[in-house]
DNA sequence: GAACTATATTCCTTTTAAGGTATATTGAAG
DNA sequence: CTTCAATATACCTTAAAAGGAATATAGTTC
């Protein structure tokens, strides 16, 4: 992937916001909903934009779909270097600190609506 | 600064290609073109827009204008970090290692149109 | 299989960025 | 003061990105 090709993404808030999120492990689209606050359009194509350009994979678990950053393997060496940099970058940015803040507080699993959680998807957390 | 517009600077394939001529050390337009092979307003438009958001710094020197990476000291963290994984990923690049190449065959003052050298910005090179 | 949930995609509109041509500016040289 | 060289800016056109509304898809539940 060309290095031009890493910036693109990272060029844009809304993408920024998603990677900051998924630096701390694979995350469902309704906690990019929930910790964003957008429409759920715009977060599905800003992901996939980024899963069409290989930086995060996405797989399905029941009715939700499942992001991650590419394995630390399946990153060249240039996306390695400014992940790396981004994470460093974003501790001292206050909204991504703000939005790491509203994730720790979302409940473990998926609870649309403010319903009783009844379902979710499993083992998102805890796997970085 | 704001990190998006770090990355808004780096994602297009002409300004990362200043950028990492600028690496090397102050420079005037014309080593831009002569590097380059663009037009003089596309480059002129983007060292404005660099310059603009406080990455190049540029001062007038006889006709010829120099551009500088902002100095160490006036770079936010981000930006700093960011500008040393850009020059460890340009290490990588095919085609910004042949800028950089490009640029050594330069003769070392402005020497427009293939005539020969009369005048031109001095001490332009070995201060970086 | 009908209804529902989560997510993706299509289609459209609006916004923004990029690039070109022509022109302006600034300093140098004569 | 005129001319020239280097660079910047204005103005315009085109291309690309972003975002929304509506709709489609895939899996789940009953």
């Amino acid at each position: 992937m060309k290095l031009v090709s890493i910036y693109e993404c990272l060029c844009d808030a809304t993408r920024l916001r998603l990677l900051n999120l998924l630096l701390q492990g694979p995350l469902c689209v309704c906690h990019f909903q929930a910790v964003l606050g957008e429409s759920q359009v715009k977060i599905s194509k800003h992901l996939s934009y980024l899963r069409a350009r290989r930086l995060v994979t996405s797989r399905r678990e029941g009715n939700w779909m499942i992001y991650a950053l590419a394995r630390p393997a399946a990153r060249s060496p240039e996306l390695a270097a400014n992940l790396t940099c981004l994470r460093k970058c974003a501790q001292a940015s206050p909204p991504l600190q703000r939005d790491l803040a509203q994730l720790k507080n979302l409940s473990l699993a998926c609870t649309p609506k403010g319903s009783a959680r009844t379902h979710g998807p499993s083992g998102i957390f805890g796997r970085s």
